[in-house]
DNA sequence: TTACATCTTGTTATATTATAACAATCTAAA
DNA sequence: TTTAGATTGTTATAATATAACAAGATGTAA
């Protein structure tokens, strides 16, 4: 029941919530998850949001904050929590996370006009996707 | 009353809520934004959220979206609204808006794994600013 | 000018997303 | 084994956003 690392030890709740979100297809909003946990005991929105800050806060998930929608993370689990990038279709609302390293390089030592560094960001791309596209 | 281009034209209640976002030395949200212009007439939620939504189209302002705010845009007005970028400060809430040709030219030039570019996009960027830095 | 299409408005109601407050329970470590 | 801290369950409510529809304004073309 319990894994190696402490950091990654998930609650009941969070687990449920957690391997939800994981099978997914798409990312998930917080009423939709309660709706699919209900079943599984978690009757109330606070449950739902509490599992969900956290899951976030470890990197298991991340926000999609333009549709306020949870999708796991599948970069090396929880490293990226605070460096993010998605693609976003604006058609068939497919989100993929973007892993590269050239961008997350250039992200975090991009300076701004004050010389200022910043190591957490979220970065979302808007377009369409392969499949809209040839439509 | 009018403007030379048509495109930039406001509607009554887009001036009203423009000129108040556009004064407003922080990002303003919705309720707020309602509360502020009712002496003026707006009454209704959905009156502030349409004039929000054709502001943020033609790129008069742009929503912070980790913030669910409004700010306007200093970038030579509209020309930024799909390639918007953000520096926040996570203590006093501080939001500016960065134009860097080089980070707008690295992010429209970026290509995904697939080779897909997109010319759209929201980078916010977390940390301190200068002033709670020092404190 | 008139008539039409389109856009904008005003209004009521409601949907969706998220948090406050507090008591009870569980868990981990001393 | 006790105690501090985290997590849970619960009710209520706050904050954010949209649906639906009638009425009014505006531009344009015959």
């Amino acid at each position: 029941m319990k894994t190696v690392h402490k950091e990654h030890t998930l609650t009941k709740n969070q687990q449920i919530i957690f391997d939800l979100i994981d099978k997914s297809p798409e990312p998930m909003k917080a009423y939709s998850i309660l709706f699919n946990v209900q079943k599984k005991g978690i009757k109330a929105p606070l449950q739902v949001y509490r599992a969900l800050d956290k899951l976030v806060e470890i990197g298991k998930i991340h926000k999609i904050e333009s549709r306020n929608a949870f999708i796991a993370c599948h970069n090396s689990s929880c490293q990226m929590a605070n460096a993010t990038a998605f693609s976003i279709c604006e058609i068939c609302e497919k989100v993929t996370e973007i892993s590269s390293a050239g961008l997350s390089k250039y992200l975090a030592n991009f300076k701004d006009k004050d010389g200022m560094k910043y190591s957490k960001y979220n970065l979302e791309f808007f377009g369409l996707c392969k499949k809209c596209k040839v439509k």
